[in-house]
DNA sequence: GCCAACGTTGGC
DNA sequence: GCCAACGTTGGC
Protein backbone atom coordinates (compact mmCIF):
# COMPACT_ATOMS: atom_id res chain seq x y z
CA UNK A 1 0.00 0.00 0.00
CA UNK A 2 0.98 3.45 -0.87
CA UNK A 3 2.65 5.40 1.90
CA UNK A 4 0.33 8.13 3.53
CA UNK A 5 1.60 11.59 4.89
CA UNK A 6 1.41 12.97 8.27
CA UNK A 7 2.33 16.18 10.75
CA UNK A 8 2.57 15.24 14.37
CA UNK A 9 2.71 17.78 16.58
CA UNK A 10 4.79 18.49 19.76
CA UNK A 11 5.64 21.05 21.85
CA UNK A 12 9.60 21.42 21.97
CA UNK A 13 9.68 21.89 25.94
CA UNK A 14 7.77 18.91 26.69
CA UNK A 15 9.17 16.52 23.69
CA UNK A 16 11.34 17.71 21.08
CA UNK A 17 12.57 16.33 17.36
CA UNK A 18 15.85 16.21 19.52
CA UNK A 19 14.36 14.35 22.26
CA UNK A 20 13.06 11.46 19.18
CA UNK A 21 16.84 12.06 18.03
CA UNK A 22 17.82 10.55 21.35
CA UNK A 23 15.34 8.04 22.46
CA UNK A 24 17.36 4.08 21.99
CA UNK A 25 16.73 3.22 18.76
CA UNK A 26 15.68 6.77 17.76
CA UNK A 27 12.49 5.82 18.61
CA UNK A 28 9.59 6.40 20.93
CA UNK A 29 5.84 5.70 21.87
CA UNK A 30 3.75 8.46 20.53
CA UNK A 31 1.48 7.99 23.48
CA UNK A 32 -0.86 10.89 25.12
CA UNK A 33 -2.71 11.74 22.33
CA UNK A 34 -6.42 12.15 24.00
CA UNK A 35 -8.23 13.56 20.64
CA UNK A 36 -11.03 11.51 18.98
CA UNK A 37 -10.06 12.35 15.00
CA UNK A 38 -6.42 11.76 15.83
CA UNK A 39 -6.75 8.75 17.54
CA UNK A 40 -9.33 7.97 14.28
CA UNK A 41 -6.27 8.52 12.07
CA UNK A 42 -4.00 6.41 13.86
CA UNK A 43 -6.57 3.14 14.27
CA UNK A 44 -7.73 3.19 10.73
CA UNK A 45 -4.77 4.67 8.63
CA UNK A 46 -1.61 4.73 9.75
CA UNK A 47 0.77 2.27 9.12
CA UNK A 48 4.29 1.40 9.14
CA UNK A 49 6.29 3.35 6.85
CA UNK A 50 4.33 6.17 7.00
CA UNK A 51 5.50 9.41 6.85
CA UNK A 52 4.95 12.44 9.20
CA UNK A 53 6.13 16.31 9.56
CA UNK A 54 7.30 16.72 13.02
CA UNK A 55 6.29 20.30 14.19
CA UNK A 56 7.45 21.97 16.86
CA UNK A 57 3.98 23.91 18.48
CA UNK A 58 3.64 26.72 20.90
CA UNK A 59 7.30 27.43 20.40
CA UNK A 60 6.70 31.51 19.46
CA UNK A 61 9.08 32.36 16.32
CA UNK A 62 10.61 28.59 16.51
CA UNK A 63 6.61 26.78 15.74
CA UNK A 64 7.28 25.07 12.58
CA UNK A 65 8.45 21.88 10.83
CA UNK A 66 11.76 20.84 11.78
CA UNK A 67 12.54 17.10 10.45
CA UNK A 68 10.89 13.81 9.32
CA UNK A 69 9.59 10.64 11.49
CA UNK A 70 8.51 7.56 10.31
CA UNK A 71 5.64 5.18 11.84
CA UNK A 72 7.43 2.40 13.02
CA UNK A 73 4.88 0.45 14.63
CA UNK A 74 2.80 -1.98 12.78
CA UNK A 75 -0.84 -0.09 13.31
CA UNK A 76 -2.18 1.77 16.40
CA UNK A 77 -1.93 -0.28 19.51
CA UNK A 78 -3.52 0.69 23.31
CA UNK A 79 -1.82 3.59 24.72
CA UNK A 80 -0.92 2.26 28.41
CA UNK A 81 -0.89 5.79 29.96
CA UNK A 82 -5.08 5.81 30.20
CA UNK A 83 -5.00 2.79 32.60
CA UNK A 84 -1.90 4.48 34.99
CA UNK A 85 -3.69 6.50 37.67
CA UNK A 86 -0.17 8.47 38.41
CA UNK A 87 0.26 9.78 34.56
CA UNK A 88 -1.37 12.90 33.48
CA UNK A 89 -3.14 11.33 30.54
CA UNK A 90 -4.83 9.11 32.62
CA UNK A 91 -8.72 8.13 31.93
CA UNK A 92 -10.81 6.67 34.66
CA UNK A 93 -13.29 5.86 31.72
CA UNK A 94 -11.12 3.66 29.76
CA UNK A 95 -12.65 0.48 30.25
CA UNK A 96 -9.44 -2.14 31.00
CA UNK A 97 -10.23 -4.14 28.51
CA UNK A 98 -11.60 -1.98 25.82
CA UNK A 99 -9.13 0.55 24.90
CA UNK A 100 -10.27 3.93 24.24
CA UNK A 101 -6.92 5.74 23.19
CA UNK A 102 -4.32 4.06 21.20
CA UNK A 103 -0.72 4.95 19.66
CA UNK A 104 1.74 4.49 16.96
CA UNK A 105 6.07 4.40 17.27
CA UNK A 106 7.85 6.82 15.41
CA UNK A 107 11.14 6.72 14.58
CA UNK A 108 13.72 9.94 14.13
CA UNK A 109 14.36 9.77 10.21
CA UNK A 110 15.37 13.03 8.89
CA UNK A 111 16.43 16.67 10.14
CA UNK A 112 15.93 19.65 8.37
CA UNK A 113 18.43 21.87 7.74
CA UNK A 114 16.69 24.57 8.94
CA UNK A 115 13.55 25.41 10.30
CA UNK A 116 10.10 25.71 8.19
CA UNK A 117 8.76 28.45 10.65
CA UNK A 118 4.54 28.81 10.53
CA UNK A 119 4.50 32.16 9.45
CA UNK A 120 6.84 30.81 6.24
CA UNK A 121 4.47 28.21 5.85
CA UNK A 122 1.26 30.66 5.90
CA UNK A 123 3.25 33.06 3.58
CA UNK A 124 3.72 30.33 0.93
CA UNK A 125 0.60 30.44 -1.87
CA UNK A 126 1.69 26.34 -2.58
CA UNK A 127 0.81 25.43 1.25
CA UNK A 128 -2.32 27.75 1.32
CA UNK A 129 -4.62 24.41 1.87
CA UNK A 130 -2.64 22.52 3.86
CA UNK A 131 -4.04 21.95 7.82
CA UNK A 132 -1.43 23.30 9.87
CA UNK A 133 -1.71 26.69 8.36
CA UNK A 134 -5.32 26.87 8.73
CA UNK A 135 -6.81 29.09 11.76
CA UNK A 136 -8.00 27.62 15.03
CA UNK A 137 -6.21 23.99 13.46
CA UNK A 138 -5.90 22.48 16.94
CA UNK A 139 -5.32 18.83 16.08
CA UNK A 140 -2.24 17.06 16.87
CA UNK A 141 -1.98 14.55 14.29
CA UNK A 142 -3.20 16.12 10.78
CA UNK A 143 -2.97 13.64 7.35
CA UNK A 144 -1.20 15.79 5.18
CA UNK A 145 -0.81 15.76 0.71
CA UNK A 146 2.62 14.31 -0.71
CA UNK A 147 2.48 17.56 -2.57
CA UNK A 148 2.96 19.58 0.73
CA UNK A 149 4.73 17.32 2.34
CA UNK A 150 7.46 17.60 -0.56
CA UNK A 151 7.39 21.34 -0.42
CA UNK A 152 8.16 21.59 3.34
CA UNK A 153 10.69 19.26 3.01
CA UNK A 154 12.42 20.94 0.22
CA UNK A 155 12.09 24.33 2.24
CA UNK A 156 13.77 22.37 4.88
CA UNK A 157 16.94 21.82 3.23
CA UNK A 158 16.38 18.02 2.35
CA UNK A 159 18.03 17.24 -0.78
CA UNK A 160 16.56 15.28 -3.66
CA UNK A 161 18.83 12.37 -2.74
CA UNK A 162 17.64 12.82 0.79
CA UNK A 163 13.90 12.92 -0.41
CA UNK A 164 14.56 9.34 -2.62
CA UNK A 165 16.20 8.00 0.09
CA UNK A 166 12.95 8.65 2.17
CA UNK A 167 10.91 7.23 -0.41
CA UNK A 168 9.00 10.54 -1.04
C1' DG B 1 -0.07 35.96 29.72
C1' DC B 2 -4.03 36.78 26.75
C1' DC B 3 -7.60 35.00 24.31
C1' DA B 4 -9.89 32.86 20.06
C1' DA B 5 -11.01 28.46 18.58
C1' DC B 6 -12.98 24.42 19.46
C1' DG B 7 -13.57 19.68 21.59
C1' DT B 8 -15.82 17.59 25.55
C1' DT B 9 -18.96 17.25 29.36
C1' DG B 10 -23.13 17.16 31.66
C1' DG B 11 -27.65 19.19 32.93
C1' DC B 12 -31.97 19.31 31.18
C1' DG C 1 -30.21 15.61 21.49
C1' DC C 2 -29.42 20.50 22.55
C1' DC C 3 -26.35 23.75 24.22
C1' DA C 4 -23.98 26.36 28.04
C1' DA C 5 -20.06 25.81 30.69
C1' DC C 6 -15.66 24.38 30.92
C1' DG C 7 -10.95 22.94 29.71
C1' DT C 8 -7.25 22.85 26.46
C1' DT C 9 -4.55 24.21 22.51
C1' DG C 10 -1.52 27.11 20.61
C1' DG C 11 -0.63 31.51 18.07
C1' DC C 12 0.55 35.91 19.20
Amino acid sequence: MAKSFWLIKSEPDVFSFEDLANCPGKTEPWDGIRNYQARNYMRDEMKRGDLALFYHSNAGPESGAVGVAAVASGGARPDPSQWDSKSKYYDAKAPKDEPRWLMVDFKWKAAFKRLVSLKEMKETPELDDMLVVKRGQRLSIQPVELKHFRAVCEMGGLSPSALKKLGV
